[in-house]
DNA sequence: AGCACGATTAACT
DNA sequence: GTTAATCGTGCTC
């Protein structure tokens, strides 16, 4: 249970992307723990990156990701999303990590209230739907993850070798323009390990659809 | 003040 | 594969 702190958060975007994979993503909701293996990650790298927010500069909606590394960003789109990411490299130079998607493995109980009845596979397999089922939104932008007293943060996982990561290109980026739509900035765990599997079957009540939890889209 | 668009999802043909 | 839902944000007039 050992949470990350701001050194973690304090370097390349990257390699904080790539090494958020495996770290498990907790949330604490009336003293009860959700939480998940983190699956896929994306980096958002200042204002060159046409890609990140931080095109347009230091705006209301930026400003998190001019703070301090460990910063919570979370903001809304579509009309009714939300995202999570978390601050990267250094104060004043605009980066984060999105989180994409996640593999339950506490409270399932919260998880399934608020993702039932798809099946289990879909329940935090996409940025939008890890806020709906651990109940992240705008109350919880600029807060910081690396707070003791923090509701939501990041606690050592399991390591993934470069063998179980997948890299490509970032998704959604439709009139984002080259080379940043295409730039591989986007790191996946292709499958995750027996052990996860099991533990999650077990602590689940109602049969789970037991599929692979490779991230949908690429 | 008005506009185009979005780091998506779910439902549909 | 296609599309509606739905509204904050940043940009232009």
């Amino acid at each position: 249970m050992l949470r990350l702190e701001r050194p973690f958060f304090s370097r390349a975007t990257l390699q904080v992307a790539r090494e958020l994979l495996g770290q498990r993503l907790v949330r604490l909701e009336a003293g009860r723990r959700l939480a998940g293996y983190i699956v896929e990650t994306e980096a958002y790298v200042g204002e060159d990156d046409l890609g990140c927010h931080a095109k347009a500069g230091r705006t209301p909606r930026t400003l998190p990701m001019y703070g301090q590394p460990g910063l919570v960003y979370v903001y809304f789109t579509y009309g009714m999303h939300w995202m999570l990411n978390f601050v990267t490299e250094r104060v004043d130079f605009p980066a984060a990590v999105l989180i994409r998607a996640i593999f339950p493995s506490e409270g399932i109980a919260a998880f399934a209230r608020r993702r039932a009845p798809r099946p289990r596979s879909l329940w935090a397999d996409g940025p939008a739907k890890i806020c709906q089922a651990l109940a992240i939104d705008g109350q919880m932008n600029k807060i910081d993850a690396c707070d003791p007293q923090s509701l939501l943060f990041v606690e050592e996982g399991l390591k993934i070798p470069d063998s179980g990561v997948t890299i490509g290109p970032r998704v959604g980026l439709y009139s984002v323009p080259e080379p940043w739509k295409s730039i591989p900035w986007r790191f996946c765990v292709n499958n995750l390990p027996m052990v996860l599997r099991q533990q999650c079957t077990i602590s689940a009540k109602p049969a789970p659809d037991g599929g692979d939890l490779s991230p949908s889209r690429s």
